[in-house]
Parts: C-alpha cells; sequence; structure tokens
DNA sequence: ACTTTTCTGAAACGCTCATTTCAGAAACTA
DNA sequence: TAGTTTCTGAAATGAGCGTTTCAGAAAAGT
C-alpha cells in the first residue's frame, strides 16, 4: 500500500461546477478549473480524467443534486396540488436567485446538440422530472383538485417548457417581479 | 481610386451566423469561421473586425430578419386572434426547422451573462417581439376577441417564455409531435 | 527504519487560438 | 498605359489551449 489521494473529490467537483456554470464548456479553460479545484492538472488527469469527464461529473452532480431536492420537497406536500404550487414557487425562487441560470438548459443550448453523450445525462434529468411532475398532476386529477380535460404527459412538458423561459428573460432583463407575475399565471392558469 | 472590396460581406456574414449557430460563440475558430465565409482573415480584420465585432453583427443580421418575417406575418392577419394564432403555428414550426434551435436563445445562455452589449441586443431583439405581441392580444382585448383578466404585457411575457421552452425540449428529444401538442395547448389556452 | 506504492508539482508537450504583418496583385483614375 | 491606392494571401506572431511526463515527496505496510 501507499499513500491515498490527498484531495477532496466531491468538493473538488463542486468548484469545477461553478466555473462551468458561469463560462459554459468552451468558455472555461483547464488553468481555471484547476485554479479553482486547487488541484494541479496531473492529479485531475489521474482521478476524474480529462475535461469532457470532468464536466460529465458536474452534470451528475448537478442533477443528483436537484433530484434529491424535488424527492424531498415532495414528501413534505399536504395535497398533490399543494405540492405543485410548492414547485412553482420553487423554480421562482431559483430562477431569480441563479446569476448564470440553470446549469442543465445552459448546456442543453451549448453542448448537447453536439454531444450525444452529455444530451443522454440531460434527457435523464429531464425524464426524471416530467415523471415527477405526471404523478403529481395525476394524482391531482384523481383526487378532484384538478380538471382532467388535458394529458398529465402534455402538461408536465407545458411546465417544464415555461420555466425554461422564465430563465432566459431573467437572464436579460433581471427583473424578479416580472418572474414571479409569470409563475402565479402559470399557477392561476393550471390549478384553478 | 484603388480596388474596392471584392468579397459579398452581407454573404460573408451569412456564413459566420451558421457557424456561430451550430458551434457557439466560444465553440467557433476564427479557421472555421474564415473557411465557411470563404475569406482570408486579413480581409476580415481590415472590413468587419475581430471575432467579437463579426458575432455582433451576426446577431444583428439573425435579429433583423426575424424582425422583417414578424411585420410581413403581422400585416397579412385577417385579426388579431388570427394573428397570434399564426404567430404560435410559425414559431412551433420553427423550432421543428432548428436542429441547434434559437441562435438569440443560445447566445442569451451562452454570452449574455457575461458580455452586456450582447445582452443589449438581445434585450432589443426581444422588446420588439414584446411589443408586437402586446399589440395583437390589446387589439384581440378591444375587439371582445380575449379576456382581459390578465394584462397584456404579462402575456406576451409569458407568450415568450413558453416557446423559449419548446427550444429546450426539442434540442433534447426532437419529438414535433410533443411540440405540436404543446404550441396546441397555449393557443387554446389563451384565445379560446 | 526501510521498502514499496502512489500521489503531487512543475515543466514541457505539440497544437490551435485570435490577431498582425507585409509584399504583391488587382482595380480604379487620369 | 502609367500611377496610385487598397485589397488579398500566405506566413508569422506570441499567447494559451488541453494533455503528458517524470522526478521526488508522502504515506502506507513490514
Amino acid at each position: 500500500m501507499a499513500r491515498t489521494v490527498e484531495f477532496d473529490q466531491h468538493n473538488a467537483i463542486e468548484k469545477a461546477l461553478d466555473v462551468f456554470w458561469k463560462k459554459g464548456y468552451n468558455g472555461a479553460s483547464m488553468r481555471d478549473l484547476t485554479d479553482a479545484m486547487q488541484i494541479n492538472s496531473s492529479s485531475l488527469y489521474n482521478t476524474i480524467g480529462d475535461k469532457h469527464q470532468l464536466f460529465t461529473e458536474c452534470i451528475k452532480h448537478y442533477t443528483q443534486k436537484r433530484r434529491i431536492f424535488l424527492e424531498q420537497r415532495a414528501a413534505g406536500a399536504a395535497s398533490a396540488v399543494k405540492a405543485l404550487e410548492q414547485f412553482f414557487n420553487d423554480v421562482a425562487a431559483v430562477v431569480i436567485k441563479d446569476a448564470h441560470g440553470c446549469f442543465a438548459i445552459k448546456t442543453a443550448f451549448e453542448v448537447s446538440p453536439n454531444d450525444h453523450g452529455i444530451q443522454g445525462l440531460l434527457k435523464e434529468d429531464n425524464d426524471f422530472t416530467h415523471t415527477f411532475l405526471c404523478t403529481l398532476i395525476k394524482k391531482a386529477i384523481k383526487d378532484g383538485e384538478m380538471t382532467d380535460a388535458n394529458d398529465a404527459d402534455m402538461l408536465a412538458d407545458y411546465i417544464i417548457s415555461t420555466y425554461t423561459g422564465w430563465y432566459e428573460l431573467f437572464l436579460l432583463y433581471r427583473n424578479p417581479i416580472q418572474i414571479k407575475k409569470l409563475a402565479d399565471f402559470m399557477a392561476k392558469q393550471l390549478l384553478k
């Protein structure tokens, strides 16, 4: 036996995520990344791998974190409709908080059209959110809290596609009130 | 006097736009660009300028083209609601057609958070679409074709933010039927 | 304490990046 | 056609890119 890895991989990936999030995949240099991670590039290549593998880990880290958050939120809700309302509020709050937009959405536009591996990871992430929303919608319909005039799959896609646009608007205008209004409107439309 | 510029600047910018569209600002190299434009880099620097100035021209070119398209469409519609329906159909068709998503939206996520100049151009573009939709919505309300329960400004933002999400979904799943369903649902929600 | 294994830091790798230079070709005027 | 101006093409610039190398430091087992 001999010495073990010195740096905290989990922590280093979080630092790398911050860099990729701010600068994008192509905009972030290995120098930027190793500086933020506070490790030498040889250590990086010996453990995680090259730039693309590091990016993949960052995507996985980001999506898993969100997944855990969603599951916790759903567990604590009084009803399906309350959980959906909670979801809209959460999303609006996050949109307003993130200075550089959602990392997954950014990546969907910058990287995924030319990278099937990353595209696959983003699809998985999206599928999870889709299933999460579908379950809530179906439950709300069964409990008579929502009308069953539309199919749940489409409504879930609708919700997902709507808040993607909130990110774009907020990147351009930085107006929290604008986003709040949109979130309220969507909640009113769907849950009345 | 002496010789005049040999290459067609307008055409060259269109070629550059294609490259930026596909690869993004940071993903496109000057080599990629001059190859597609079929000019030498010295000619490029002598006329348009550096990479950033070229990108700026591409954004202007793209947004102006869309502006002209919108104005033509609005002029030929029978009523405000018909024009809005037309708009939804047009957007859905373009989303399905563009392999790499909307250039303006891509840029909003990749470049604008770190570049106020580009951000300003995208805001102008967005403002134009916003005003375009607002005018139609107000007219529809005045003509009794839409309910005036919500304010037109918010509804315009709502429409814009919704179809941004269609682009993301289509980039991930490439499913035209999914997009069509969302467009139909939005039209039904707003224009019933 | 010695050996063995593995990680680290600094330097170097070849390559591509955006940008500049400049000699000569091209096109205009007179 | 001669003279003038300006554009073009190829080559060169230095900096930065992602990645690899390797000597030596560090930590484990014996």
